[in-house]
This record gives C-alpha cells, structure tokens and sequence, in this order.
DNA sequence: TTATTCGTAACATATAAAGTTACATGAAAC
DNA sequence: GTTTCATGTAACTTTATATGTTACGAATAA
C-alpha cells in the first residue's frame, strides 16, 4: 500500500520556514522536500485553508507561517489535510448484514478506534516549537561533533 | 491507499469455520467473504504455513480450523499474516540526512509506535472464542426480535 | 510590460491489493 | 484406474490511490 506522506511533508516544509527569513517558494521547498512543486503547491493549499499559513504570488512571494509555533499541533495539521484514514488494515464491507462479519467488524473498530484516540493525543501533544526545539538541539549537537 | 482487508477477511472465514461441521472449501469461503477462491487459497496458506488451519484436497475436502479458539488471538493472527504495515500515513524519507526531516521522522515514530503497541495489545487480548461468543449472542439476539 | 509566483485543471506514473486465468498436484469416489 | 473434486501456485490483469507532470490563468512587484 502506498502512503500517505503530506504529513510529514508539511512538517519538513513548516520547520524549514520556521527556520528561514522571509517567504520560501513552492519551488524551493520541493527541492527541500525532494518532491514536486505542484504537489506542494496543493498541500500547502489545505494548510492555507485552515489558516496556518499565507501565500503571496508574484515578486518575493511564496509561502509563510501564519500562526504561533507554539499554537500549532500535529493534530490541527492532520486535521488541515482533511483526516485522511490512518490505518492501511481495514474492514472487507463496512456494512455487512452478516452476522459473523458484523463481530468481525465490531472487534476490529474497537481496537482500532482506540489506538486512533491514543494517536490523536499524542498528535495534539507536539507543536510546531517542540519540532523546532528539537531540531535545534540536533543541530548543535552536530556542531559538538564537528568541534 | 488501499486498504489490506486480510485480517478481516480470515476472521470472517474462521468464524464460518468455527460455525460450521466439517472442512469448507475455498470456493464456499470465498461466497461468504464475497472474495475469490484464488485470494481464499492465498491468505488461508500463510494460516496453514503458521499451523492455525489445515487443508485437504480432493473430495470432502477443504480448510478446518487447527487450533483451539481460545489459543488463538488477533495478534497471532497478524503475524501469521506477515505483520503487514499497519499504517497508511508515513515518513516521505526513511533515510534523511536532513537534521530537519530527522526531528519530523522522530516525533511521528514516537507518536506512531505508541499507537502501534496499544493496537498489539488490543489484538492479543481478542480470542477466536471471544468473537465466536460475540457471534453467538448476535444471533441470538436476532432470533428474539423475530419471534 | 515583464518576470515571477501561486492556483488549479487535466493527465500521467507508480505502487500495491485484490481479482483472474491456467494448470499442476493430490485425494476420494466410482 | 479413471474421473471428479479440491488445494497450490505462477503469471497476468484490474482497480485504487498517492504522487508527479504539463499547461496555463491570475495576481503581484520590479
């Protein structure tokens, strides 16, 4: 199954703005990302919808944060993609009338609805600043090494 | 993506196995799953390589559950399965050299394999017997709307 | 007016799950 | 022993979906 990646897209991107002056361009951040400007242009689209972050066309335009770094989460930006499913494992039919499907089905929601709520509070737990802290620390610690 | 139903699918069929005298065949199987006879024979092989089901050929013959229901949970059968990836949102880069990507990777693994253990716990907590006793209390709960 | 950059539609590619065809192998029935 | 039934499995096709690509319109600053 092929994954869906834009989180972790938008997070890469997110952090490198976090940490550059000024807009960056869809074209920029794709090299960064190793992926597509217009697929970064549609991904960023969403977050622009949700109001996380601005986008100016022209001369010295591009793509801005627009929010506090502190007050943005994973979940608000799972949310911005439109909560696309989480689990690749899923039901056959999710409207048997058997009767043996539906245990199946009830089984298999109950367990999985839990890991999602466990998944969402971690999610909700980490900011964009957090991200950043701990992107600092990586890069100074990789400095430590090369002194 | 699309989504990997095998769990689903083989709970399904044990569960008809269970409720059912005697060896059904893949093409009985694949009616009640609305799968293919073919799709039954793959998925029920990697239950017999782990020991859970047997198959005969021939006439009268068929797949049999192998195992006690109660020695036999979700997470067993899983495994059996070949732990397939359980989540449908990932890393874009398993491998970045960037510090940025590191500190996205980190955090989302962080999240994610806390998710992971809890579904695995969930999983093993459920019982071919606990979904058979499920079924049953559905049936019977039908039987008494009818009546 | 020109260069730049986003916005977006339309189409192409890549990947993986499930379906399908075909045939070999083995076991019971006659 | 031959026929029928059923699994075992290889090879290929279909389908779904994430991502990539091309093309061009719209807006903005030099």
């Amino acid at each position: 199954m092929k994954r869906d990646s834009r989180l972790s897209s938008v997070l890469h991107a997110l952090l490198h703005m976090a940490e550059h002056d000024g807009p960056m361009t869809s074209d920029v951040l794709a090299q960064c990302l190793g992926a597509n400007p217009v697929v970064v242009r549609r991904t960023m689209g969403l977050l622009r919808n949700a109001g996380l972050v601005s986008a100016a066309r022209g001369h010295a335009g591009g793509w801005r944060i627009a929010a506090d770094l502190n007050s943005v989460n994973l979940r608000q930006l799972h949310e911005a993609l439109g909560e696309p499913a989480i689990f690749a494992i899923g039901n056959r039919n999710e409207n048997p009338q058997c009767l043996v499907e539906q245990s199946v089905n009830a089984a298999l929601e109950d367990a999985f609805s839990d890991a999602e709520a466990l998944l969402m509070t971690r999610f909700a737990d980490v900011t964009l600043a957090d991200l950043a802290q701990d992107f600092a620390r990586r890069y100074a610690s990789r400095r430590d090494v090369k002194e």
